[in-house]
DNA sequence: ATGATATATAACCATTTGGTTTAGTAAAAC
DNA sequence: GTTTTACTAAACCAAATGGTTATATATCAT
C-alpha cells in the first residue's frame, strides 16, 4: 500500500494545476481533460491517478466514462500553509529588510 | 542558464517547507539549519540553492557564514492559486456534490 | 457477434530528484 | 602560518518522475 499522496508534491506539476484549472470550470471525463493537452492519453490517466491518490479529484465511473471532478477542499491545506505566512509578507518584515536590519 | 525555478516545485519537499517555517522564527545560518535536520550539510546546502533559486530564501554571505532569510513574497502566487478555489470549496460546491448532482 | 470507444495497465526509457561522500575554498581562530 | 570552521562543488547513486508505446478490458453501437 503506498504512502498517501502528498497535495503539495501534486500541485507541483504544471500539467496537473492546469488540470485543476480545468475541473473548476466543470466536471469532465479523462479524455476531455487530456484534448486540453499535448500528451497521450496514458500520461493524463496518470496524472489523473496522482491527484485523485492526495484527494485532489474525484472520479466517478459512469459506464466506460471516468467523471472528473475537483475536490477543492483537498487545497484548503496548501492556502492554510502559505497564508500563515501572510502577515510577514504584508508587513515591512520581509527577508531583505531583515538582512538588512540585522547588518546595521 | 537554468529556467527559473519553480515555487511550486520548491515547496513540493518536506524538508523545504520545514526550513520555511524554520527561517520564518528568525535568520539562520546555512549550518544552524541544517543542525535541525538529519541529513548531511551539503544536502541542506542544496536545497537552500532551489529556495534561493526561486526567490523563496536570501542569503547574504557574510564572512565565511551565509545569513538565510524567508522572502514570504514569493509565496503570494502560491496563495493566491490556491484562494482562486476557495469558494469552492467554501460552498456547496463541491466535487461529490457536483457528480451527485450530475447522475441525478 | 463485431467493431469502435474510453480507459487502465504494463513495460520501457531518459531525466530529475534527493541524498551521499569526498574534495576544495575562503574566512576565523589560534 | 597552521588549523578549524562554514560552506560550495564535484562525482556518484538509487529511486522517483513524467513521458512514451503497446496491450488489455470493459462498455456502447451496429
Amino acid at each position: 500500500m503506498k504512502a498517501r499522496r502528498d497535495v503539495f508534491q501534486a500541485i507541483a506539476d504544471p500539467t496537473r494545476r492546469a488540470i485543476i484549472g480545468l475541473l473548476a470550470k466543470q466536471t469532465q471525463t479523462l479524455n476531455t481533460v487530456a484534448d486540453n493537452f499535448n500528451m497521450s492519453q496514458p500520461a493524463i490517466s496518470k496524472h489523473m491517478r496522482i491527484l485523485t491518490e492526495c484527494g485532489l479529484v474525484v472520479m466517478i465511473k459512469q459506464g466506460r466514462e471516468r467523471h472528473c471532478s475537483a475536490n477543492f477542499k483537498a487545497l484548503e491545506e496548501v492556502a492554510q500553509w502559505a497564508e500563515q505566512y501572510r502577515s510577514f509578507w504584508s508587513s515591512r518584515l520581509d527577508a531583505l529588510e531583515n538582512l538588512l536590519n540585522e547588518s546595521d
